[in-house]
DNA sequence: TACGCGTGGGT
DNA sequence: TACCCAAGCGT
């Protein structure tokens, strides 16, 4: 074990996190779960997620056996669907080719939809105890201080060369304690902005502190400057108050949730409203921030008698409460939640949103 | 290989 | 306000 990983398990003994939910206990299938949770999510976010997903689905053959609406409306909110839907059809697999046990063998984890190089890594060292690299953010932004790491976030050569430096450190004694020691090291120490070089016992072996360059590594990908897309969101309500809403396609945007129709402002809604409408109302427009663009949402309140579409197996009519039940974006809950306010709708998300808070 | 994929907190 | 990006992966 070389003094980097003697440093990182000293932190981590002293400093590290220990009460996680998914540490106690730390079967494989709860650190599966946890770590695609984790994926490009912050760990106070997905805690409330997590036990919930627990309680909902305690073993991997209830997940398996769950339908996809399901497994989606435990995950609405959480982001990144395409994670529910990879979590959900690996449990099938699991069921199908490993007798119901999460592999261990890393071909095999990896293998499964939504488990990459980086999280075979985690669930193999986390969950049992094989010494494997991982190289998520945190410990991207360690290696690539500590050993002056120049090039740009995303570019392959980066990539190559971090996973180079992930591999070279991996002890191969109390690997546990070593990878859950260098994502707290990079959570809390060696963090992005005020890294706290003073308290660091690798202070002396880093490269990017002799050079006094700690804060410009690492190196921020490109980006370009954000495109405003624009949308109708149609809420629309038969006589008796039921509200219509649609599968989206199980690929892109919000892939596989449901959601009232959403039409560009370019096609319009006729097809849906089929001239059949008869209150009409504009609602406040508002805008919804992704990462890498911005939706200008027009939410339309309209009342009809009769609907042009409603034999298809993507679209139902609900009432409000049954929401609950449906994955949802969370644009569409909030929207669904101000014109149809009730006492216990969406209590789901309010838990998950005062958590965040708290 | 570069890009699409959510949501919310931080600066 | 505008931008960054978080326990990355799939295509």
């Amino acid at each position: 074990m070389d003094d980097f990983a003697k440093a990182i398990i000293d932190y981590h003994h002293e400093h590290g996190r220990k009460q996680l939910s998914w540490q106690q206990p730390r079967t494989p299938y709860r650190v599966w779960v946890s770590e695609v949770m984790l994926q490009q999510t912050q760990v106070l976010r997905v805690i409330d997620y997590f036990e919930r997903f627990m309680d909902r689905f305690p073993s991997i053959a209830t997940l398996a056996e769950a339908t996809n609406d399901e497994v989606m409306a435990a995950w609405s909110g959480l982001g990144y669907y395409a994670r529910a839907r990879n979590l959900h059809a690996a449990a099938k697999l699991i069921v199908l080719r490993h007798n119901g046990e999460v592999p261990e063998d890393f071909a095999q984890l990896l293998a499964l939809p939504g488990i990459g190089r980086s999280t075979a890594g985690a669930i193999r060292s986390s969950a049992f105890g094989v010494p494997t690299p991982i190289l998520d953010g945190n410990v991207k932004r360690v290696l690539s201080r500590v050993h002056a790491v120049r090039g740009r976030s995303g570019e392959s050569a980066t990539e190559k060369e971090l996973w180079r430096l992930a591999q070279l450190h991996t002890p191969t004694e109390e690997i546990e304690t070593y990878t859950q020691g260098i994502m707290d090291f990079g959570a809390n120490l060696c963090r992005k902005v005020h890294p706290l070089c003073e308290q660091c016992s690798l202070v002396s072996s880093c490269q990017a502190f002799a050079q006094g360059i700690v804060d410009e590594i690492p190196v921020p990908r490109k980006r370009t400057r954000q495109p405003l897309r624009r949308t109708y969101m149609l809420l629309m309500t038969d006589r008796a108050g039921r509200l219509f809403v649609e599968r989206r396609p199980q690929s892109g945007l919000w892939g596989g949730l449901w959601s009232v129709p959403m039409r560009s402002l370019e096609e319009g809604y006729e097809d849906l409203a089929d001239s059949q409408a008869g209150e009409v109302s504009q609602l406040p427009t508002f805008t919804h921030q992704f990462t890498h663009f911005a939706l200008e949402i027009h939410p339309v309140r309209l009342t009809i008698d009769r609907f042009a579409r409603d034999q298809e197996d993507a679209a139902r009519w609900v009432v409000p409460e049954e929401c609950d039940a449906l994955g949802m974006p969370a644009p569409t809950k909030r929207l669904i939640e101000q014109a149809f306010p009730t006492t216990h709708q969406n209590a789901q998300s309010n838990q998950a949103d005062d958590a965040a808070r708290a």
